[in-house]
DNA sequence: ACAATAACCGAAAAAAGATTCGGTATGTGT
DNA sequence: ACACATACCGAATCTTTTTTCGGTTATTGT
């Protein structure tokens, strides 16, 4: 995992929160494995423009912080499978009250986006 | 602004929202200005290690954006001063859930990064 | 046995994001 | 008038994150 050169701090539950699921992937990846998405190539194509090395990095990462866990059962076919922790788990209504935060206003949004890139 | 490279997909809420509040102090600036601290400098000073140009860009962002708008009425002493708008004021929910899931997990969040740190 | 697919990983490069620094303009207190 | 604080902004310079690329190992289907 990268070394920051800058400290970092952790101070109040929105650092704390994003450090664990503000990754660029990380919560489509979540909500993937909540649907039912087990291994990493299936994810990967779940969400598009994803790239499979970043979803496999993010993968990692939450992985290390026990938001997720990978299936030890041997299964025919034989596959790497992931699903959620309790600590994952836990992640879901966040990430719903976010998800529909972004759906509801998602045209707003985009509407100021176009006008953002129009003006250039 | 920064003008992005690779193409933006604000395909999913989660994206939408990040987009809005995802950078590195907003959701704490949204937090100061709805706590009544409405001034450039006094969120700042609300905030450890940010800095004054940080704080600068990131409410020029939410501000384009309109999740927040500057006050326009003339109090003396003449003043810059922040407040929500009702599309900043949607975000609140959502932030009391992302740092109340912080809190509830930050002893630890911080537990396993003191064992990287120490593993290096 | 062989080709194809999956699951990784390291390292370089690119992109995005934040900070530092130095500036202007304006308002405020004495 | 003067010193000081505030609100900005642009540009250079980091830092951090993500992508790209080129591997290795192992498993599956034929």
């Amino acid at each position: 995992m990268y070394e920051k050169k800058m400290e970092e701090e952790l101070d109040c539950g929105i650092r704390v929160a994003f450090k664990i699921f503000g990754g660029k992937w990380k919560l489509c990846i979540i909500d993937a494995i909540n649907r039912g998405i087990a291994r990493p190539v299936d994810i990967y194509k779940s969400i598009p423009n994803a790239t499979m090395r970043g979803i496999e990095i993010q993968l990692a990462e939450l992985l290390f912080f026990g938001a997720v866990e990978r299936c030890a059962e041997e299964v025919y076919p034989k596959k790497s499978e992931y699903k959620l922790t309790s600590l994952g788990e836990s992640i879901l209504p966040v990430l719903t009250k976010i998800d529909n935060w972004g759906a509801v206003h998602s045209e707003f949004v985009r509407q100021r986006q176009r006008e953002l890139q129009d003006s250039e």
